[in-house]
DNA sequence: TATTATACTGTACATATATTCAGTATTTTT
DNA sequence: AAAAATACTGAATATATGTACAGTATAATA
């Protein structure tokens, strides 16, 4: 994406303004009233470079035919579940186990997320994980030592720090010394890597 | 708000599923073609009777001037500024103490916010905030016992519990045994309550 | 039973709108 | 020094689009 004038600028935020004011793009006379242009052309213009350089896109001939890409804010806002912590079975996105959804932008933790857990007990107290947060998780099973992690053993879930000791070990660290290490035996145990945490929300 | 028809809330979704893939809103045109009508006036008609029951707004003479009221995922979506907890000063909404800005759902945490405030060191750990955490606070002075203050004394800020004594002295405590209640003396000194903690959001 | 709302087709038309062409001038890049 | 990009005015035009009018039919309401 190449550099943008002050003048693109003006006329990007104009686009973007309108159309939170509105709920619809401006036409090329809306941008000239509201820039003080006194040709159509001057938007045009603007919009062919604008498109080109790659913030917008320009439905050809479409009135209205705007939209701005990565927009700041756009309709980028999607619903989360929240799922809770059972004490038996998975975290499954199956209705019966979502309790609540929240809406919230794609792009609201560093990495992106697929489900809010929420957290029950206070194994993971010291890394600052209460009960009742929802953790945002993002299914992978890429994990290092160090990682907050949803596993899974049997039926059981639980939140804890992830730290393989060799290739047949792991174990799952709580962050409260009250808690003990969880040690998995690879060779005769399964251990289910349901996701990890890439932020936490909590509400008062 | 009215009750609305089968075939009215087929031309809702459209309408916003439209303005979700292309950006900006359907023309009458676009409605037939994607729900069937032969006529423009089917979508017309539909149209009014959604404008009447206050599902839409239609702005006269322009085209593609429909905008979804209450949409599902609307731009309800506001910008908050984070504000790093310096050690002196009082977190102003001043440019210069605005670190960045987080895209975010006005009704996101369970009482409307103002701002973010960044959090240093570890006072209040047993509590749950971490270092660098982001405390969603809303400015007010109605704050109870037990509620998590921004508090200043002088130029210095602190995140802590409130907890009045008496009508003459209110103690601001820590959430950590490593740090001492801080007793403040309403008679000699001046206790600002900049705001109260109604969240917390973590960005790993 | 009369009336209103819903749910369409089909035609027509004024105007809202994108878009092209012809200029002028300044700045940036090659 | 030439070429390209930026930043406009002004006029012209094809068409995209809203919208009104004329019908038909069924369901809901008063």
């Amino acid at each position: 994406m190449k550099e943008i004038t002050s003048q693109q600028q003006r006329v990007l935020d104009c686009i973007q303004i309108y159309i939170k004011k509105t709920g619809f793009p401006p036409t090329r006379a809306d941008i000239c009233r509201e820039l003080g242009f006194k040709s159509p052309n001057s938007a045009e213009t603007h919009l062919r470079a604008l498109e080109k350089k790659g913030f917008i896109s320009i439905e050809s001939g479409a009135s209205r035919g705007i939209s701005v890409i990565n927009g700041e804010s756009p309709n980028d806002s999607n619903e989360y579940p929240i799922i809770g912590l059972v004490a038996a079975g998975s975290p499954t996105l199956a209705q019966e186990n979502i309790e609540k959804t929240i809406s919230c932008p794609e792009s609201f933790f560093d990495s992106d997320f697929d489900y809010f857990l929420k957290v029950k007990g206070l194994s993971m107290k010291d890394a600052g994980i209460m009960e009742d947060d929802l953790i945002a998780v993002k299914k992978t099973t890429d994990v290092r030592n160090g990682d907050i992690v949803i596993a899974r053993i049997d039926d059981e879930v639980t939140v804890k720090y992830f730290n393989r000791k060799n290739s047949k070990v792991v174990e799952l660290e709580p962050a409260n010394e009250d808690f003990e290490n969880i040690v998995v035996d690879l060779e005769h145990e399964q251990l289910h890597i349901e996701g990890k945490s890439v932020g936490l929300l909590r509400r008062n």
